[in-house]
RNA sequence: GGCGGUGUAGCUCAGUUGGCAGAGCAGCGGAAUCAUAAUCCGCGGGUCGGGGGUUCAAGUCCCUCCGCCGCUACCA
């Protein structure tokens, strides 16, 4: 027996989760932990809510509530999908508790006593207005290089240089439009070079790890790794447990990772066994193995075990198996698009089974894997048939010809020994490529036996024996109820509560995996009613669904809509000149993607003017156009194309730009107030 | 434009260290009637994105081009 420590990413809580949170981190961990447990391993499963950082701060304050108002609501929406999709957590808790707090604090503390984590001075702009100090990305200026004043404060697009913000000659904060002024500041760095070379050799010893993984690390490890801030000046977070720190947090990143052992403190802790934590975190034998998507690679294979090894006590990922991501029809799953497909209304129409099984058989392991209504209609459809139907049709056999007990078998023939022998090679096969995740793979095989089971069924043909060799037909319809029992263990780990209902069935819910393949039903038995295993469906089904999601979909973005900006008084308003105009020519732009040049007409003259439109209008929709523009804006070269103005367009916030038209009296030059 | 990923049957995807191209679904033909019109048998179908190279041998390794996706920048 192994220790087994398996964590999932922690959520972050500043919305509720989808189809592609559970297809890359749980669903995965849930089907493998669930797997172990059936082995008798000893095994946790640790996870919770990250509730820190500026995105939750931005959510506050869009919502009109506090952070803390934010995470509670998140923690408990997230917390609650999971629970009814049957995401089997150990401990699921949240990083705003104490505990956790203490715990990221000790842990600085003792880095920063081990040196691997040093002080540093430094100058960053502060802008007034916003009250805030400034992420370089957030100034903007002019390039102290070549002039250019489209700069920001980590490069210039211009001449390619990579700048210092403070360097930053003219510099503009991007939020509010003021003059930020340098102040100086004080951050604590985390000297990841300083495991540069332990953590070359500790990943090359994990040649068998996802190649996602490995390659994403190798990539970072050419680059050279560098020192990296780990404090913000913020007043969301866990503050730096140092008098001289008044006003910093921990950032996000270095205090959530801490979040999988603070979890698992709170889980024993509750037990009563308060030292309970260091059974698994501290035993070198423990196998951590931590389920996460692509984008958190950095964090799990270079930074967390960087801060564990520099710990010196604390165990380190066995593996990090990886996904990539779920695509909806074809395309990235994007909240403010509206793509996203929520647990909470999936859960409110369907039972969480047939999710688990389309996920699990068409899961983001090697590469991005998409995921459409209608596949998901066939892959329930599937399941129904092939497993759904063979128990079916097991059941209700047994309750017509031998009034619902499982019949005494005669002696096994080929066929019998063949059927059991197969139960045996797909547990094994299964158990062999689960510890190995590939998790896909498994759920296909045990599909394999049902189909065999089927196969045996229609090939001994008991609806005829049971007119001419009752004991022929008897054997059968017993070692067709010992697969079902078998499919019910092997097919737990992926659809459990449908195995559940199997187990009612079968007067069985036992769940050990070496029991597959197995009689484990005895004849004499008093089988329960048969009940439907799986409901079908029929094309158009999630139609219900879509319209309720569309409906908390557009109320979560509406909150994601920006707040009325400030006041501003008449006569500010009126330095503003519109002009209608009509669109001549439309240019691309080298090296942009986005940006079209526009030549107007606007009566008197013709402007050039740079917009982003190429995402939502084509050269053709838009020549001849009649437009909104901007005229006394100060012109700016934008990659190179100088811009003498604005065309106006409305943004519904989930992608959609629309240029604003005016009227159909209206001519090139007319003025608009 | 930079970085990363990806391209295999009509669709969704497997193809381990190079060694005779696979599965499921869909399609076509048949069997069967216990069962949720479910099941079972059989069949067809691919220049492995294009081109070049290494090799006895390339879907797999190298170069190059093309397409698609994502992140990022430009969206005055």
């Amino acid at each position: 027996m192994s220790r087994y420590l398996v964590t999932s990413a922690l959520p972050y809580a500043n919305g509720p989760s989808h189809l592609g949170h559970l297809a890359g981190a749980y669903l995965p961990a849930d089907i493998y932990v669930r797997f172990l447990r059936m082995c008798e391993e000893d095994v946790l499963y640790i996870c919770g809510t990250d509730e820190h950082g500026v995105p939750i701060t931005i959510k506050a304050e869009q919502m009109g509530i506090t952070p803390r108002e934010v995470v509670d609501r998140y923690h408990e929406i997230i917390r609650s999908d999971f629970e009814r999709f049957g995401i089997s957590f150990d401990n699921f808790s949240r990083t705003e508790k104490p505990e956790h707090y203490k715990f990221t604090q000790d842990v600085f503390l003792n880095l920063l006593s081990r040196g691997y984590i040093v002080e540093k001075s430094m100058k960053q702009f502060y802008c007034d207005k916003c009250d805030r100090f400034l992420p370089d990305r957030y100034v903007g200026g002019t390039c102290p290089q070549c002039g250019s004043e489209g700069a920001r404060g980590d490069q210039c697009e211009d001449c390619g240089s990579w700048l210092d913000a403070l360097d930053l000659l003219e510099p503009i904060c991007e939020i509010c439009g003021s003059s930020p002024a340098p102040r100086e500041t004080t951050h604590w760095f985390l000297r990841l070079n300083a495991f540069q070379e332990w953590l070359e050799g500790w990943l090359g010893s994990h040649a068998g790890w996802k190649n996602n993984v490995l390659n994403y690390c190798r990539g970072w490890l050419k680059d050279g790794l560098r020192e990296r801030a780990i404090t913000r000046d913020l007043d969301w977070g866990v503050p730096v447990p140092l008098k001289e720190a008044e006003g910093k947090v921990l950032y996000v990143w270095f205090e959530a990772l801490l979040g999988y052992v603070s979890s698992t403190m709170e889980l024993f802790a509750r037990k009563g066994e308060p030292e309970g934590w260091k059974d698994y975190w501290y035993d070198p034998q423990t196998r951590l193995v931590q389920f996460i998507g692509k984008d958190n690679i950095v964090f799990h294979a270079i930074i967390e075990p960087s801060v564990f090894h520099g710990l010196g006590d604390y165990v380190l990922p066995w593996n990090i198996p990886a996904n990539e991501y779920l695509t909806v029809n074809g395309q990235k799953i994007s909240t403010s698009r509206g793509t996203a497909i929520w647990l909470t209304d999936y859960l409110a129409h369907f039972p969480p089974d047939p999710m688990r099984y389309a996920l699990a058989i068409n899961a983001p392991e090697n590469r991005d894997a998409d995921f459409t209504w209608d596949e998901f209609r066939q892959k329930n459809n599937e399941l129904a048939d092939v497993y759904g139907n063979f128990v079916n049709r097991i059941m209700k056999f047994a309750h017509k010809t031998f009034d619902g007990l499982v019949p005494e078998p005669g002696a096994a023939g080929p066929e019998e020994t063949k059927l059991m022998t197969s139960a045996a090679a797909a547990r094994d096969e299964m158990e062999e490529l689960l510890r190995n995740f590939k998790l896909k793979a498994a759920c296909l095989r045990v599909m394999d036996l049902a189909r065999e089971g089927n196969r045996y069924f229609d090939q001994s043909q008991p609806w005829k024996t049971a007119q001419t060799d009752r004991d022929k037909c008897a054997t059968t319809i017993y070692y067709s109820i010992q697969l079902a029992d078998t499919l019910r263990i092997l097919f737990a780990p992926f659809i459990p509560f449908t195995c559940e209902k199997t187990g009612r069935m079968l007067g069985s819910d036992s769940l050990l995996w070496r029991d597959a393949g197995g009689e484990n039903i005895p004849f004499g038995r008093k089988l329960g009613e048969p009940e439907i295993l799986l409901e079908k469906l029929k094309k158009g089904f999630e139609k219900v669904m879509q319209q309720e999601g569309s409906k908390s979909e557009s109320a979560e973005q509406e909150t994601d809509r920006p707040a009325i900006k400030e006041t501003v008084s008449y006569d500010d308003f009126m330095k503003i000149d519109m002009r209608a105009g009509v669109v001549k020519e439309v240019d691309d732009i080298e090296g942009a993607d986005k940006l079209f040049r526009l030549m107007v007409d606007m009566g008197d003259h013709t402007r050039q003017l740079v917009a982003g439109m190429k995402p939502f209008y084509s050269k053709e929709e838009l020549i001849g156009r009649k437009v909104v523009v901007l005229v006394n804006l100060q012109p700016i070269k934008i990659r190179g194309v100088e811009s003498n103005g604005m065309v106006l367009a409305s943004d519904d916030g989930k992608g959609g730009v629309y240029l604003l038209q005016p009227g159909s009296d209206a001519g090139p030059g007319d003025g608009i107030h």
